[in-house]
DNA sequence: GCGATTTCTGTGAACGTACACAGAATGACA
DNA sequence: TGTCATTCTGTGTACGTTCACAGAAATCGC
């Protein structure tokens, strides 16, 4: 005769189970859909947790099953990211597309501030994920010493210098792809070919200027190559300015990236110069600006959704124990219009 | 002398309290920084904790707390957004900015496929977040009922027709700054002002367009409306060359995006006509596109961040269980360029 | 010296679930 | 009817934490 307390709390397996007149177990058996629950007790459990309006509590099972299904993707410096690097979202997508048919969940956390860091570092010390993914970490990153120091699985999307041996890394060959899209623009007939590199001091402008100087061979010539801070629209502009100035006579130009390339095609214009009558131009990307300049640009197609796929396989491929690569190697395509 | 098996997983509050030789309790005291923890216990329990390498279990504790001090960001129909939506970016900036100073932590959970929403669902009724923000849900959205049923604290970005009234809603005055830049447009002398009018089925669609009416007055034209579906680049281009077959003698465009106005000035250029001089153009969004035409774009800036902030806010303030305002509308600013 | 405070500590319960185990039905078969 | 396998069910314990409570130790005033 005792009155419950009114329900301000939502229902748990025990309250369905009282009200099914069964016990936690055979509920919790049946929304684990094991085997060995009689029709009557399903029916019962059925109809109690409509009634009561029951939801599992993932926290506590995450607590007992010592798993969570889910695992982070942190993003660095986000605002740079957001505004500058055009696949960012193609391989969020890509990570949770493989990470969906895993049946895990996965949660962007943001590191923005300091803050940020700390918070993120208790988040994911704090057993809610199973692993993470990383993108666009620098080398004394306070969270890559974190996850290195919980030993989480973990994967990173581009390779920071400096960053723990245990994880992996899933890189694209911007190497190999610089000096095939260089390659295919010497083969149009280009006799001077200039380059706007940028972000040298990461390994993805170092390696694109590496291919490049690679596929010149003894044509190379450095006094074309003109070093910009950032995969930038106005990078690119300033860039090519300078390097108009330097060589007037030039007729083909490899920018490090589609923002660049934009930047530098819009300098060209303004200087009198027809694309790719007069100059040729590539880019690096195949991002939205690809198609968006006039004329469109050829340029090299990251597989970014490949890269966040490859990136949640191997994680997940880390949590079940497995053997793995250290580096994983993605190759690109070259997308050829009109802009050379 | 009974050996301890190999400590395979992590140490918890229980191992510290071995290690330091004082209880759970003590140690929990000292973990949350509470008064009443002694010199000596402190000093023990700090090495201890060093030695074992303890770190909380953020789960366990969210249990015993009953809440966890994070909220969901929901991106739906994430690649459309990512390519065509330059504000999501600053939204998730913004809305995180909030969140961390209020020490909550923000996990973005994308929705894509049908797998992902069920799987969002249960995360979300699985007590890991407090609350949650959603940016651009449609009417019949699955998730949207899931909050509802849940009851949880949730602030949306955007007015999805049919969305719960229980729920608080964030939106930026399409009106009222369709009709204003409009005026500004017409301020400049133009007489012939057509409206290149993207996404009408969305309440960011037919909003600037009324406004783009009520600003006109009964110099208003319906045949000076081109409908588009989208609010990109193409369908800036397609909606200008079947604007300027209808009416050649044009002299402004309302562009509804940064984006259809980008594409609707590369469409003028190509016919011949100087912007400004011959047709004025102004876009919606001050988004980057905005910096990167030729010339550059006169447009309204959207508080993209400060949407963010406000639906974090209105989340927090739900989470204390404040009364709260239905809707908040948040004012743009016009930012006059040369391209009108 | 003694009671009253203040500081400190340990213990048991709870959060909501999964899992192991024991045991109860049920049916099959000799 | 007795034995055995199969299907089904309930109970106790564990996950790692916080919190309330009781009680010990120290400090203080007189």
């Amino acid at each position: 005769m005792t009155t419950r307390p009114t329900r301000s709390k939502r229902a748990t397996v025990h309250d369905v189970a009282l009200e099914a007149g069964v016990s936690r177990g055979t509920v919790s058996r049946y929304v684990n859909g094991e085997r060995y629950v009689s029709a009557a007790a399903r029916e019962a459990i059925e109809a109690a947790i409509a009634k009561v309006g029951y939801v599992p509590n993932t926290a506590a099972r995450n607590l007992v099953m010592q798993r969570t299904q889910a695992v982070g993707f942190i993003v660095h410096e986000p605002h740079s990211l957001f505004v500058e690097d055009p696949n960012i979202g193609e391989i969020l997508l890509g990570a949770n597309a493989l990470l969906s048919e895993a049946d895990h969940q996965m949660a962007v956390l943001i590191v923005d501030t300091e803050r940020d860091t700390d918070r993120v570092a208790r988040y994911l010390s704090g057993g809610l994920v199973d692993g993470v993914i990383i993108v666009s970490a620098r080398a004394d990153d306070p969270i890559t010493r974190v996850v290195e120091r919980l030993q989480m699985p973990a994967a990173y999307v581009g390779h920071p210098p400096g960053a723990a041996s245990t994880a992996s890394f899933v890189v694209i060959d911007n190497r190999g792809a610089a000096r095939s899209i260089t390659e295919r623009l010497a083969a149009t007939g280009r006799r001077r070919i200039g380059m706007i590199a940028a972000a040298l001091d990461r390994d993805s402008g170092a390696d694109r200027l590496t291919g490049f100087r690679a596929a010149l061979g003894d044509r190379f010539d450095q006094t074309l190559v003109e070093p910009v801070p950032l995969y930038s629209y106005s990078a690119g502009r300033d860039g090519m300015r300078r390097l108009l100035e330097r060589a007037p006579d030039l007729d083909g130009v490899f920018a490090a990236s589609d923002a660049v390339a934009a930047g530098a095609i819009e300098t060209l214009k303004e200087a009198g110069r027809r694309v790719p009558e007069d100059v040729g131009v590539v880019g690096f990307d195949d991002s939205a600006w690809a198609r968006r300049t006039t004329p469109r640009l050829s340029t090299v197609r990251q597989p970014a959704a490949g890269l966040g796929a490859e990136a949640a396989r191997l994680v997940l491929a880390r949590l079940r124990g497995e053997d793995l690569p250290a580096e994983q190697r993605l190759d690109c395509e070259i997308v050829w219009r009109e802009s050379a």
